[in-house]
DNA sequence: AAAATAAGTGACCCTTCGTTCACTTATTAT
DNA sequence: ATAATAAGTGAACGAAGGGTCACTTATTTT
């Protein structure tokens, strides 16, 4: 009947602590929501402790499988428009994606009381979307869609705004519309800015 | 001995709220930490949530003062030296401001607890700089020193890189010189992509 | 100086929390 | 089929949480 409970429990475990962070969680609603009672838990982890280190376990193999590799990288775009196209879809991923949004919460909430969570949130916030875009303005500077320039400091000044807004999402998801539009319409400044006439 | 004992215990709980969050924190370590007994505290805040809403009422007061208006702004600067100056004293003082960093640190942990913590937070983070840019960008133009384009676009374009090391800086305070020198490095490099040849 | 009010104390109350344990019910291995 | 293990239950525990209250000590007010 259940062997998954395990995942189960981390995935309400994710659920609540992005809403209530880890703190504002209790065991017995915790598990209530799982459709168990408390003591059933620790059956499967021997502490509330225990459950926020797999989850940050989980959370950091999950970020390695899929932001990690370079081989998951966005192919060098051809044209502004393919630029703008892909920064969209990769946007509405991350603003769309429960498990992201969840995962980007966690981190916001226990960012000062957890290393590990600090250091993930680094990355999820500031240098992995760098790092993931550095090499996109190098291809794009070699295939001369844009001047040449250091693309790390491109790739820096290109997500860090668009991190903003995908911040605001989560934090007023009434506003995700118009965090989109802005998304979008500070993408095409941004290579308007940039491109070679 | 004490009419001041009100404002303690909100300074007190703006250091133990921003380190622990509001659910981590507890009353008698609050009151300890004041050299007084947690019953104590109940002479002065009704409830630890009255403490919070209290808190949250000198966080907005304080931000009107300080950022809310116009005539705090900043004069247009009457060069790209002066700009990156102004930048740098600006950036230099949010991140080592106690008070403010204190500040977005709570608003940071209780962004979705909390409706006005939300809103607090949204104009901290992101608002509140853009518009105070807008205008500096505004006046730049008008001056000639960088290309006309959309002042607000570039405000936002501006601010939340820098935004985003700020949090940094917050998170990972051993990284603030880092983080110091690279609002520098990108505030030069944005000035230079819009600055009139 | 006396009365009234404010500030601070310490013991206590109730609730909630994380955790344990003896027990029952499923599931798996032999 | 039976033994062994895993999963789930429910009552209980101690610790820690927020909050109250009768009381003492300072500080104001008159």
């Amino acid at each position: 009947m259940a062997k998954d409970t395990k995942e189960r429990i981390l995935a309400a475990a994710l659920e609540m602590f992005s809403q209530k962070g880890y703190e504002g969680t209790n065991i017995r609603e915790l598990s209530a929501s799982l459709g168990l009672v408390k003591s059933g838990i620790y059956k499967h982890y021997e502490s509330k402790e225990a459950i926020w280190n797999a989850l940050l376990d989980m959370m950091i193999a999950y970020y390695g499988e899929r932001f990690g590799s370079p081989e998951h990288l966005p192919p060098v775009p051809d044209s502004s428009e393919e630029f703008v196209a892909m920064t969209m879809r990769m946007a509405n991923l991350t603003i769309h994606d429960e498990q992201i949004v969840k995962t980007r919460k966690v981190l916001t909430l226990e960012q000062f009381r957890d290393d590990r969570a600090r250091e993930l949130a680094t990355k999820h916030f500031l240098t992995g979307l760098t790092e993931m875009f550095t090499p996109i303005f190098a291809g794009m500077m070699d295939k001369g869609l844009i001047r040449r320039d250091d693309p790390a400091m491109l790739a820096f000044a290109y997500t860090a705004p668009i991190s903003a807004l995908i911040h605001l999402c989560d934090r007023e998801p009434e506003k995700t519309e118009d965090a989109i539009r802005k998304i979008d319409a500070f993408s095409r400044h941004f290579i308007a800015a940039y491109e070679v006439r």
